[in-house]
DNA sequence: TCCACCGATAGCCTGAAACTATTGGACCCC
DNA sequence: GGGGTCCAATAGTTTCAGGCTATCGGTGGA
């Protein structure tokens, strides 16, 4: 993140300029002096190094950077003054929150339906999404700092721990562009069996699980790199410091040049799981399950493993 | 707008210290010296009237409300970027851009769908969203400040401009929760012949319509309020200054407690449709216009008049 | 031609925010 | 339990960004 280099306080100078096209009349509105705001103006023109106004001493018009300045300005300034009031609406009480825990591209395209449903029938709830990496795959829920996570199985059982379905989707491999993989339809594990496979830092189980172990007759895995996250799994991937399987939503919110998805004949499919925790009596977690329950239901979700699949509940890993 | 009281540069401090959970090393990561960073941190938490962080002589913690705002924060500083290198791009002609002109809810359902799916096809054009009020039906294109516009006819006829409709909805009427039509099932224009109309502060042609003085019978329109937007109608309506016919997806838009929304039998639907002008060869708009046909034909609007209209283009008002 | 309007420039002044040096509390370890 | 270490807070100083007033200069209308 660089320094943004630019201020809040002038960007409404701005606005207040853009709108009257009158730096008197801004300037009064603003409740500064005339040539302050001019100075301040020309300042920003400055730093972002283009005009944004056209002034004769009779008039004021917009460039079009300056245009496309003033709707950023607005959306940013609207965007700031809502941070400041839900931060203390947070402090006061006045507003809940949920910490919803996930990794990687979460639920898939049915993450931003399950917010927008639950912010729909909650708005008095702030629900904040925090990404976890690989060290931890009930995303937060293990520690606390998750009240309801996406995940996916399996997990380490833990009674404490409930999960439900939402979808099963394929697996697939990821190789870089230049593998000699590539642009195959369909590979099967044993093609691959000796390949270097980048290794997710997770626990033993959940590491296996994503190398496909079970799969591999017996085969010994080659290593290649260790990566927390998924950014950095691809990253190790186009350096062909490795190969992966990945779950195959993943192709439509990674992919990029230099990465190549292809189908997997004899890998098991990876579920997608809401999860939440049993040991805590959470009202709002439960209802967040429940509408991302029934969204689920709905589907939307591409190439599904069974999309005729009925939600079922389990506690991690085996029935309970 | 209020003043924001929120400045960047101590949003970017503040981000470094939630980070870090170290005032230390956060002040060495933004070449600050440590007493001026927890200097502004203290002036960040007075001026939000809470605690951000927990701090003990030998750790350092978000309070909830911190955490919140680290979410906001991060965001912001995001945003601001983009919209600094969005500004210097337009400047530079590096990145194009559509102005594309609307009045009310636009094109309803559809909008989102239409703008995500032109900015895929499109990513390096910056489309921007301009509203117009009712003194310009045309939303802009009339003055060329859009290059595109959802328009709702009737149009004061003009060899410039063509357009396309994209679906047509019933118009309701709009009452306060007090009038005695509130909650009726439906009503018919005969019903409320008598009653004081909000006006749109609109071309003639444009404001009839709206007054929907053909299906009148002759009658005369008793004129309440003159109205230029929206929100200024249904706060009129909501001050019982008058009643209006209002296009069916502003109950999905614009519903609010005061209001309510009554079918009417025997009015004209109201058409939506995309305009653009014919006189300039603005190949995006035409994108932009092939792009809402797409997406139009797909559906998803709820209560169409006739959902199996075929997409016909015509020059405002009658067929050409 | 003169005047009114309006943005830019010049010069001054104040306060916010940076810095250095130091204090004071908490934990660790012998 | 006392010395050492770590770390945030406080004190006091300095600098400069940004505000102000006064004025200039260019433009268009009467």
């Amino acid at each position: 993140m660089q320094q943004p280099q630019l201020d809040l306080r002038v960007l409404q100078y701005f606005v207040a300029v853009a709108e009257e096209l009158h730096f008197g009349r801004a300037a009064a509105r603003l409740h500064i002096a005339q040539p302050s705001l001019s100075v301040q103006i020309r300042k920003l023109e400055h730093a972002l190094g283009t005009p944004l106004l056209l002034r004769t001493s009779r008039s004021v018009s917009l460039t079009s950077a300056g245009d496309v300045l003033m709707g950023e300005a607005k959306r940013l300034l609207a965007a700031a003054e809502r941070a400041v009031s839900l931060t203390r609406e947070v402090a006061s009480g006045v507003r809940g929150t949920l910490i919803v825990g996930f990794q990687a591209n979460a639920a898939a395209e049915l993450t931003p339906r399950i917010l927008a449903a639950f912010k729909n029938n909650h708005p008095e709830i702030h629900v904040q999404m925090r990404s976890f990496d690989f060290a931890d795959p009930t995303a937060g829920l293990a520690d606390g700092s998750a009240d309801v996570a996406f995940v996916r199985p399996p997990l380490p059982a833990a009674d404490w721990l409930a999960m439900e379905t939402l979808f099963i989707e394929p697996r697939v491999l990821v190789v870089a562009s230049s593998s000699r993989f590539a642009g195959l339809s369909e590979v099967s594990v044993e093609q691959v069996v000796d390949e270097s496979f980048v290794a997710r830092k997770a626990p033993d189980k959940w590491r296996d699980f994503w190398l496909a172990t079970q799969a591999r007759g017996g085969q010994p895995v080659r290593l290649g790199t260790q990566v927390a996250t998924v950014d950095e799994c691809f990253e190790a991937i186009m350096g062909e410091r490795g190969i992966a399987f990945t779950q195959a939503s993943t192709q439509r919110f990674y992919d990029r040049p230099g990465l190549s998805f292809i189908p997997v004949r004899d890998v098991p499919p990876s579920p997608l799981s809401i999860a939440w925790r049993t040991d805590v009596n959470d009202g709002l977690a439960r209802e967040f399950v429940e509408t991302a329950r029934t969204l689920a239901a709905f589907g939307g979700v591409p190439n599904l493993v069974d999309s005729r699949r009925p939600a079922t509940v389990s506690t991690s890993f085996q029935s309970n």
